[in-house]
DNA sequence: GCAAATTTTGCATTCGATTGCAAAATTCTC
DNA sequence: GAGAATTTTGCAATCGAATGCAAAATTTGC
């Protein structure tokens, strides 16, 4: 008998009659602010008590035009910080009435297709991160009024997007600093895939500060995709041509490990004597230790509770330009660039 | 004007007046197996096309009495391995036209107090991993006919719940006899919490294999939680006094990495000639130079598949026992035991 | 070309809760 | 205690799509 779902479904109608009111009376003893007298209101409580009612969302949301569900959509759901992202997304969402409905993009293609799927829930917002929006996607939302909050990168918000990130520019430009000030002096930097803005911006801070620096010319490598793999093949291309760089920022940790490892068994480097790296993000592995990664910490948690906190407002002042809020990072020093 | 939600929604009515038909003709057109002439359909598709029309599922599940949305509630959601579980089950849910409606949950407790909230969106299915569902969840759940599907440990068949677990008895038991076939003869198990059932087979197969063959009991820790932290502790406690074991099996990689650390930096082991250690799950970490760690694959593809299988299922054949499904797991040779 | 069988169509109702409006009940004032 | 002001209440309409039913249109058979 567990699964009859159509027999045991209890509507404001049942618990009205039960408590001897009409089915209005119900619906403001659940509505907050309506008004009912605290008898009707204590009788309605009783019998709902008894019968185990609780509102259908589903019939809410569609009277109210507003479901309080949020499409959140992962392109690079396999990597540690995207996941860890998204739990603290989750939680933000949670904190603030609203609930993730969770879709997995492949590709950043598919991101366009995916969205009017995601649409037809009538959620009352998106969440996109890392990943780039398309003005596909832009036009798509925006004839349903549905507001766009992107994590991870900036970037449109001519066209209404909010967006969080962290400060990525001034965070490549303090990692070149502290490189310098130990003194390393042969830049290189490793991006997993080309034309994101926040790899540009992350890479250019630091690019632009070693130039300001007077250094040479930073050596760049694009690895195709952001593996422990692709880390060490990124090491084996730019650490098997002289002149060999002497510090390596990379575009994010895992990246790093793989490139710290692959300095280390195939190279024989000593680091931090030899070369220095320096990842982003402070997964937990980067804390291991065989590693003590020196890296850039992203405010994760804050980062997710301000990309909340920007769709819930978006959805209270409807139109206007998007907010764009830039969180500060934080240097974690260990044991992969020379103490000071 | 962007934010202005009520004024762009195309309704089946609009799409009607445009294509000249009536509101049916547009529902029938977009529901399959409907009858609708060649003409009325195309005539339809254009209309929707030209205004930009798609179904609004929130009415379709009110009238439909189906969301296609599922309640994801993960407890564990900081460890690598839910976080790569969650992402094959969204993958899986989306194949099979389902959606994600994801939770975070803080404790085994709250999630009780979770349930009630996740049915007010007339989820078709919950879908729970890494807790135990209790009594009263299955109660809370069965009052609406929502079926449940667990994965990542077995338990309450009988209460109609299906569950997708790997086989871990058996995969303790091959952890132990690989273990002895190499020459280890002193075992120690090291778990994160005590009272899981999955935990539990994990460990029992372990320690009762060792029994079968004769060796000494196995030492048992519990570490308290699941942690690269508490999996050092659990090294610095198990091998701070002798007789020390010569073959550790965590529960977790996670465990298991922080261990083998403990292990070689705090007391200068040589793994594997002094020390195995065996992990379980394969997570990304276990994979990387500096562990390499031997370790016991779980199908996570596999299992998330199942576990959406099971729901599907369960869906369809409304009533009746839960469904029980054991994957096989694979021993992953590294080099945290010695070779054979 | 006519009747029968089939398909297509639109009307009206339904899903479950919310809400504007006006009537009814309550509270307040003097 | 009468009348004004306020609160509470129920009725009926609404949100957007799906569907049983019967009428209308089409196809089929001869």
């Amino acid at each position: 008998m567990t699964g009859d779902r159509s027999m045991c479904r209890v509507t404001a109608g049942d618990v009205a009659r039960a408590a001897g009111v009409s089915e209005s009376a119900v619906s403001r003893t659940f509505t907050p602010g309506a008004s009912a007298s605290a008898r009707t209101r204590e009788r309605v409580l009783k019998a709902a008590e008894q019968l185990g009612y609780r509102p259908n969302f589903i019939a809410r949301s569609l009277r109210a035009r507003r479901t309080n569900l949020v499409g959140v959509l992962i392109t690079d759901f396999e990597n540690p910080w995207p996941q860890m992202a998204l739990r603290h997304l989750v939680s933000a969402l949670q904190a603030r009435g609203f609930h993730a409905l969770l879709f997995d993009v492949e590709d950043a293609d598919s991101l366009a297709g995916i969205v009017p799927l995601v649409l037809q829930y009538q959620v009352d917002g998106l969440i996109v991160g890392a990943a780039d929006v398309s003005a596909a996607i832009v036009e798509t939302c925006s004839a349903t009024g549905t507001p766009i909050v992107a994590f991870g990168r900036h970037g449109r918000r001519r066209l209404g997007i909010s967006s969080v990130a962290s400060d990525d520019a001034a965070a490549g430009a303090g990692v070149a600093d502290l490189l310098f000030e130990r003194g390393y002096r042969r830049f290189a930097y490793v991006a997993g895939e080309g034309g994101s803005l926040t790899w540009n911006s992350r890479g250019r801070g630091f690019v632009r500060r070693a130039a300001a620096l007077g250094l040479d010319p930073v050596q760049r490598h694009l690895s195709g995709e952001t593996s422990y793999e692709a880390g060490g093949r990124a090491a084996a291309r730019l650490l098997g041509r002289l002149p060999r760089p002497d510090a390596v920022f990379c575009q994010n940790d895992v990246l790093a490990l793989g490139f710290l490892d692959g300095a280390r068994d195939d190279f024989g480097l000593n680091v931090p004597a030899d070369l220095a790296v320096v990842g982003f993000d402070d997964i937990p592995a980067a804390g291991h230790r065989p590693y003590r990664l020196t890296t850039v910490r992203q405010p994760v948690d804050a980062m997710m509770d301000a990309t909340a906190e920007l769709l819930a407002r978006r959805l209270e002042e409807a139109a206007g330009q998007g907010e764009e809020r830039l969180l500060p990072t934080r240097l974690v020093e260990r044991a992969t660039v020379r103490p000071g």
